[in-house]
DNA sequence: CGACAAAACGTGTATATACTCTCATCTGAT
DNA sequence: ATCAGATGAGAGTATATACACGTTTTGTCG
């Protein structure tokens, strides 16, 4: 037996090529600097205007509740509130329930969404324009059944 | 009910569906998470995986040219690469034009990535099982475009 | 040859992500 | 009423990511 085999170099640029997990976190990279860098102007990384928006909507949120909406680790989600509350957008009070922490938005943190999706706007307009609309419509119906298919293994 | 409800609601709840940067980070996270459990056994992340196995078919390589194959900010790269060294896998040296640094397996680095793969395997097949053979090829063909997309915007 | 631009890399800082533990609180069964 | 188990959340640790800035080395051109 030979000390070391080669014969798995093909297999390996085949892993390049195929692995979903490198392909898609790929493409989150790419697509994040593009949002990134529109959000700016508002003080907003991609994530935190997401983030803020999902607050608006379902204010007052519990961090457990807001976590499943987003889809995102309980304690991530709470790190991550966490920067938005020391820029002052968010407020986090203590429920009836007292293990619960309830998330609302404060006024500048309503601001930062209204500016937020004027930015956010025209970057995804970009990217679309790009992508097409059938190639737009493909892909997030694509992405959805990932994250579906993501659940059910 | 209030009649403070905001107007711009039903907008928000579009960028939940159709932001392509909410939309693939989601799926990233989710993906991700499966790769890394399945690689635990191995010692090793999905992006630490899918990072030896890059290097293992260019070595030796810079870190610039590296990150370009793995498309991977370059600062990035190199602290990931530098966990890698601390973990024994890769070694890192000067070149010949002082300013570069080659990146090599080490034994354990080959051991790492011989191990990753029969794991990465199982993941992957796991996973596109899920998908469906013509979701994957459809998933993968929108995410290159989606790659290339982002770098025109 | 010498000034200067360009290339390759590292550091400081900040954010995003998740696992493991731990703590506080609540709830239901006894 | 009480206690065991469930539930909500934070802390500790580790990794992944990238921008701004600085350093060293190379290449280039007058």
């Amino acid at each position: 037996m030979s000390r070391k085999a080669k014969p798995d170099v093909p297999q390996i640029l085949e892993i390049g090529r195929r692995c979903v997990c490198f392909n898609v976190r790929k493409a989150a990279r790419a697509v994040t600097q593009i949002y990134d860098n529109a959000l700016r102007p508002a003080g907003l990384r991609a994530t935190q205007f997401t983030l803020l928006a999902a607050i608006k909507i379902l204010q007052p949120v519990t961090v457990a509740h807001l976590a499943d909406a987003t889809v995102t680790d309980r304690t991530t989600l709470g790190r991550n509130l966490k920067l938005l509350e020391k820029k002052g957008m968010i407020r986090i009070l203590a429920g009836e329930d007292l293990r619960e922490r309830n998330v609302y938005l404060t006024e500048r943190g309503e601001t930062a969404v209204a500016k937020g999706i004027s930015l956010w706007q025209k970057a995804q307009s970009r990217l679309t324009e790009q992508l097409g609309r059938e190639g737009t419509e493909r892909l997030l119906a694509d992405l959805a059944l990932l994250v579906e298919a993501a659940r059910r293994v």
